[in-house]
DNA sequence: GTCTATAACGGGATAGAC
DNA sequence: GTCTATCCCGTTATAGAC
């Protein structure tokens, strides 16, 4: 059956391409409508709301990269290094064509109700799973410790992905931000780091 | 001279206190202007625009939290070891009374026209103070790579602040969100030792 | 079940009078 | 500096076409 790009596609496709040209607050839903050739209407009937269209954007585009990070740790083995843990964690999203979705992100990431269902949905399992690689890894971890640490690495990760384009323009040459497997190594180096310090105490 | 409380201080006494209470897009202006008995247009008199209005609010109170970290670095001395200056760098963020104005601060960062202006600002010479701080620590640390694992620090640092509220529901009594002394402590062990982890290549 | 057309409401922003 | 009036936008709801 030939299955021309249906409404809901469209739309998805209209407001993954105005988000990242102009950002969420400066795209109206008027502006996706006019661009995906669907009538305003058909927003809410699909999602519910702006909120809901950009976490569908998002998750779209969250899918496959969240997908490789399951698939790069399985890969690795129940013997996986820190280093190869924290690459499938972080080299998958790094590597993902950030740019036009980086105030996306971080716009879901400001929202509360927005992350409360995202994570519910695609994170936290995610994150367990790596919890866990990371338990047989480095086994004389607290379990807190564990969770800690893997929240400090998203964090460093999500920064990085988020705030790329300021970085660039306010460090100038300094900063090498466009060479990514550079990047992942620099930020693999430290987040294992961390992983490995001693607990203290 | 009895200067009574001027409509601009009353205007971001109460965008301080409705914001912390209800978020960003929870607080109408009209309720704010309610709040602190001023006309609607006088927001966009005194500020801009609802964006600026949360500058104002996030610079008003972050003054004093980035002052600390300049003066706990000073006060470590020029032979400061990594550990007081990543201390220095998190420790005045993550004791500040952050739950009430996370809300805000997550709403800034996914702002990149806000976050240019605040970077400007507030964010550039701190940052390199840091930096050159860390240069002394670790001289044999490339610039480049000081200055990644600073920005690896500060978002580890930044997901935490942003972040805690949805933490504790979700990892349950696993992590102990409350006590910040031992937040901080986790997050300097895991930075300091990123810090330290040999550049390689 | 899918989509359009339209109206009504709350909220952010602005112009211009005072 | 302050206030009124007004505009545009996002959201919701509804009636109805296909």
């Amino acid at each position: 059956m030939i299955e021309r790009s249906d409404t809901k596609t469209r739309i998805l496709d209209a407001a993954e391409k105005l988000f990242g040209e102009k950002g969420f607050d400066g795209t109206s839903l008027r502006e996706i409508t006019t661009e995906a050739d669907v009538n305003l209407a058909a927003v809410n009937y699909h999602f519910q709301s702006k909120d809901s269209l950009i976490e569908a954007v998002i998750l779209r585009a969250a899918g496959p990269a969240n997908g490789r990070r399951l698939a790069m740790l399985e890969a690795a083995g129940p013997k996986a290094t820190v280093e190869q843990i924290v690459e499938a964690f972080v080299s998958p999203v790094l590597e993902y064509d950030y740019h036009s979705i980086a105030p996306l992100m971080a716009r879901v990431l400001s929202s509360p109700e927005i992350m409360q269902r995202v994570f519910k949905q695609h994170i936290e399992t995610l994150s367990r799973r790596f919890a866990d690689a990371i338990a047989v890894a480095l086994p004389e971890l607290s379990a807190a410790e564990r969770m800690w640490r893997l929240h400090f690495t998203a964090g460093a990760m999500a920064h990085t992905v988020t705030r790329a384009p300021l970085m660039r323009d306010l460090f100038g040459g300094v900063l090498d931000i466009n060479d990514r497997q550079l990047l992942i190594a620099r930020l693999v180096r430290f987040a294992a780091a961390g992983f490995r310090a001693p607990e203290g105490y």
